[in-house]
DNA sequence: CTAGGGTTAG
């Protein structure tokens, strides 16, 4: 596409909804019901408005081109596919498929409801001379949905055939840019809009934040948003999240300040960013203050926020308060349970993992792969052995969803504890999808635990051939060798990898003490429970000196204390039994 | 006609 010749006129569009006075002028005589509709439909109680729509039939007034945008609209809203489908039928009957507005919202009804070929057939009896933008507009941006070769097909037709573009084209056409592969279009698209001075529109301008966080080009993010003059919610939103997502946390509550120094205050998605920050971090301090503003805001019955703060708590360990906002929730997701099963998992309470699980099935919640992962997770940390295998073959068995090399990797895990090296084995040579590098490592681990050389050089060379940088690999084989007393092996390891120039950072561990994260002494290779105790004895011997400053005796009287290893919450239940 | 939202491992 040459980017000369594009016609970009960044006008805005003509208005085609109906406006204050065009609408009043022409409400005719189902003007009463009109304006509740439209109301309504501004207010997004879009049953409510369907509601209405139906009274309005049944009292004898004819809908007209005034009253089917904000109809159509609340159907599309609200999925609900036959009634949308009668709604182009009444459109049809009262002669109003030409009118632009009518026809947009039909379209992009249709494409809501991914009944595409509906969408292009309203569009196709649009006789060409009365198309406009808004209805190539409304057909772009619903055909990206499935894909950005469809949605560009539409616009190189539109630039064919002359149809003046405008920024709401743009807008609809960026989304489809949003994975890495697109990322050269979406930034041809971005230095055409640029050069057209176009970025001083915010819409356009978040938009493509939002594209290049979604891209992996966080930092192509940020340079945007630097130069953006006058940002609004919007504009931090999307750097927030896109950080969150990044898992960028730091950066998030470093935003998170700035933001409000510049006088924002956060909405829900700004909060939703922040506590998943602070899950990662472990920060409850900030996590807990959010909570407040949250209560302030009366944001609590928001389901986006209610699943992240218990994901803070959980995640941060505070499993009392994690399972108080969980119990509060009248209408638990799947997503809601993930995160309480994580929370319980990840702490040592595998048992009541499980037991949530099966009780997230009696109230007919429908599992996804990703509870899967977790509850499968809990199964073996917890020694839960039979039980995470009958999850795993319920998986395919009841739910007909084929497990992921992740859920193998899993069930890896589940076995290679147990000591069922071989049947792990056989599982993995069994797999109807190929095996990624962690279901190896799942095995290398196992392999670790119990002693197993062999096989441990099998995992090994399958894993490293497929991530050769994967420094895990190398320390969990050479630590074998070294507990097997084949220093030979050590060795081995030693020059592969310094042939490959892979260095292993030290890990680090953390005691959360007064809501401050103080850092212990790298990580040694042990297991969680051995290496806190290690730790602890060596400052006691110490007395506390050393680089670290926090004293062995300090830790005994600090209350809920937290341990952290590289990141991951151990639980107070363990700490407790050290100490 | 359009842009910003939560849960994943070792």
């Amino acid at each position: 596409m040459s980017r000369q010749s594009l016609p970009l006129c960044f006008k805005t569009a003509r208005p085609l909804q109906p406006t204050e006075t065009s609408f009043s002028a022409a409400v005719g005589t189902g003007g009463k019901w009109n304006t509740q509709l439209r109301e309504l439909s501004k207010n997004r109680q879009y049953n409510q408005a369907l509601i209405l729509y139906r009274q309005m039939l049944r009292s004898g007034a004819t809908p007209n081109a005034f009253t089917f945008p904000f109809v159509l609209k609340s159907s599309a809203s609200l999925s609900v596919h036959l009634s949308g489908k009668q709604l182009h039928c009444h459109v049809v009957k009262a002669g109003c498929l030409l009118e632009p507005f009518v026809q947009t919202a039909l379209i992009s009804m249709y494409c809501k409801f991914r009944l595409f070929d509906n969408a292009h057939k309203v569009f196709d009896e649009i006789p060409e001379s009365a198309r406009l933008t808004v209805c190539y507009n409304a057909l772009l941006s619903g055909l990206i949905q499935r894909g950005l070769s469809h949605g560009l097909l539409v616009f190189h037709e539109m630039r064919a055939k002359g149809v003046p573009l405008h920024a709401v084209t743009i807008l609809g056409l960026v989304p489809g840019c949003t994975i890495p592969l697109h990322l050269n279009l979406g930034s041809s698209l971005h230095c055409l809009v640029m050069k057209h001075g176009f970025t001083s529109h915010l819409d356009v301008a978040n938009c493509f934040l939002s594209m290049y966080a979604r891209c992996d080009s966080i930092e192509s993010a940020r340079r945007l948003f630097d130069e953006i003059p006058e940002r609004n919610l919007i504009t931090w939103n999307a750097m927030i999240s896109g950080y969150s997502q990044s898992g960028l946390c730091t950066q998030v509550l470093d935003l998170f300040r700035d933001m409000q120094c510049s006088g924002f205050y956060p909405d829900e998605v700004t909060l939703v960013g922040v506590l998943s920050s602070c899950a990662n971090l472990g920060e409850q301090r900030i996590g807990r203050e959010v909570e407040e503003m949250i209560k302030l805001r009366g944001y609590g019955s928001n389901p986006f926020v209610r699943n992240s703060l218990i994901s803070m708590y959980a995640r941060c360990g505070d499993l009392v308060m994690a399972r108080a906002n969980f119990d509060a929730m009248a209408k638990k997701t799947v997503v809601s349970w993930t995160a309480i099963i994580v929370g319980y998992g990840m702490h040592g309470q595998g048992e009541v993992a499980v037991e949530l699980f099966d009780q997230m099935i009696e109230e007919g919640i429908r599992p996804d792969k990703l509870v899967f992962v977790c509850v499968l997770n809990a199964c073996s940390h917890a020694g839960l052995t039979e039980k995470g295998l009958g999850y795993f073959y319920s998986m395919q068995e009841v739910y007909s969803l084929s497990p992921l090399s992740v859920h193998y990797a899993c069930v890896v895990d589940l076995l290679g504890r147990a000591g069922r090296l071989g049947e792990a084995l056989n599982l993995i040579e069994s797999m109807p999808v190929q095996p990624e590098g962690h279901v190896w490592g799942a095995l290398l681990g196992a392999c670790k635990i119990h002693k197993n050389v062999e096989l441990a050089e099998l995992a090994f060379n399958k894993g490293v051939e497929l991530e050769p940088a994967n420094i895990g690999y190398y320390v969990l084989l050479s630590n074998i060798y070294s507990e097997a007393g084949d220093m030979e092996g050590v060795g081995r390891i030693r020059v592969m990898m310094r042939e490959r120039g892979l260095k292993k950072d030290p890990g680090f561990s953390y005691v959360e003490h007064e809501g401050k994260n103080i850092c212990l002494w790298p990580a040694i290779h042990a297991t969680k429970e051995m290496y806190v105790m290690l730790r602890l004895e060596n400052l006691a011997r110490k007395g506390g000196e050393g680089e670290n400053p926090l004293h062995y005796k300090e830790i005994l009287v600090v209350k809920n204390l937290r341990i952290w290893i590289c990141g991951e919450a151990v639980s107070k239940f363990v700490v407790r039994l050290l100490l």
